[in-house]
DNA sequence: ATCCAAATGATAGCATTACTATTATTTTTA
DNA sequence: TAAAAATAATAGTAATGCTATCATTTGGAT
């Protein structure tokens, strides 16, 4: 009916009991979730306390989520998700690598457009839910039995595709993938330190966003160019 | 009466209620404490299970540490101020500030001596939760308030005394701190996602922490170094 | 040696969390 | 319009995250 684009949104079926997508109150289970995840903290945050917002009980939100570390896996997976319909769709088109990778570090630093991605999030919570909570997701003893369910597969793929470009950019680097989640890490982090814990940073009044944006050019482009350089002296040599 | 060296560790009081190096209970909680964070995770592990495991009650860790979140911390702030007197042991008396910075980058990838440190902790473990749990310490909504009672300060302290050596060995490079902080944080990271998630990675075989060595070696040298080249240029010029 | 204070142990209790189960009622859709 | 599916309402249970009380032990000062 609505013409507006439809952002493919594959996540593992094993995120939910009930696909939230398909109801009205799945719909606001996952809304309210990220504004109270925002509010409270994901430690603080309950499925009782999330009922009492949207007015159901507690054994309706569990018909859809076995437990919150789900919910919040399912968010981040969107997030995750949308995150890298984003990059492909500022990517294309662009021939230079190197202004495909600024754009990338853009869209890892600047806040989701708040009227994007088919879905009425309030993406500026999003956005900080993600920046302070989305190492809960994958920092836990159980990481490997619930990797096996393929629930960090969006999260892979959008670093493979970052890593891609790296290697595309500067061939001859040797860690594109780690240097890809770290600087998705580091996107969150340096602007979490950057509001919080100041002195971890070299920030000098800017946004945090603005911030870690910078810094993370300097340190992308400084270490690619460099390997660049040295990599292109070589061949000439022996 | 022994001569074993002191290290001086000196964590904010804020951190407990009740001293735990000052007695027998409280050293075995600590200790456990390790142990069983390490074996349970963070989010499973419960002062109930801990009083268990050393024979009290669970109202008598809650005389030492007023919730798990403070004993964390408490731990984390042990490791923090360790490692800053490792930091300083090891890179005392080496004249250079290259040789520094790799010193450092093995103390942070490398488990910490099992014999040492003054304390009894089980070192393999102390360093997976490290790995695994620290970002749990700081990545939550109260951050602000608690950073209030300088349960930060070893952390802070140790990303500063890198940032100096950074800065020693490149005044030219903007950002010591954040990559001072960045080289903390993915020194974690990259060993967590080499064992647990190594598509993150471009790993290949090499045990987690001598892989994190190498490409944490690679990223801080290969940046460093190349703003060291631009910036001798630079005088040179007008 | 003995007395006092501090630390510990034992037990209890309470509000909240993290679920599961049951049954009644509504909504969808075939 | 009947059957199926989804939701609401209620209840209940075990575990968690605490706090309080009181009896006992221990370890220093006198």
């Amino acid at each position: 009916m609505s013409s507006s684009f439809q952002v493919s949104f594959n996540v593992s079926d094993k995120l939910y009991l009930r696909d939230p997508e398909s109801s009205e109150l799945g719909r606001k289970i996952v809304q309210n979730a990220i504004n109270l995840i925002y509010s409270l903290g994901y430690e603080h945050f309950t499925f009782k306390k999330l009922a009492a917002e949207i007015h159901t009980t507690e054994a309706g939100i569990y018909r859809y989520f076995e437990n919150k570390h789900r919910l919040l896996l399912y968010i981040l997976n969107w997030y995750w998700s949308y995150l890298d319909w984003l990059v492909v769709f500022q990517v294309n088109n662009i021939p230079s690598h190197e202004e495909q990778l600024r754009r990338i570090l853009e869209l890892l630093t600047r806040r989701l457009p708040d009227d994007s991605g088919n879905a009425s999030f309030n993406k500026k919570n999003l956005n900080e839910i993600v920046i302070r909570e989305s190492n809960k997701a994958y920092l836990i003893k159980e990481v490997a039995e619930i990797n096996k369910e393929q629930v960090f597969k969006p999260y892979k793929e959008l670093c493979a595709k970052i890593a891609a470009i790296i290697h595309a950019y500067c061939p001859a680097y040797p860690y594109p993938r780690s240097l890809s989640s770290t600087i998705l890490e580091e996107a969150h982090h340096q602007q979490f330190f950057a509001r919080k814990l100041p002195n971890l940073t070299d920030n000098q009044g800017l946004d945090a966003d603005a911030y870690a944006y910078q810094y993370l050019h300097h340190l992308l482009f400084g270490l690619l160019n460099s390997v660049k350089a040295t990599s292109s002296q070589l061949p000439k040599k022996p």
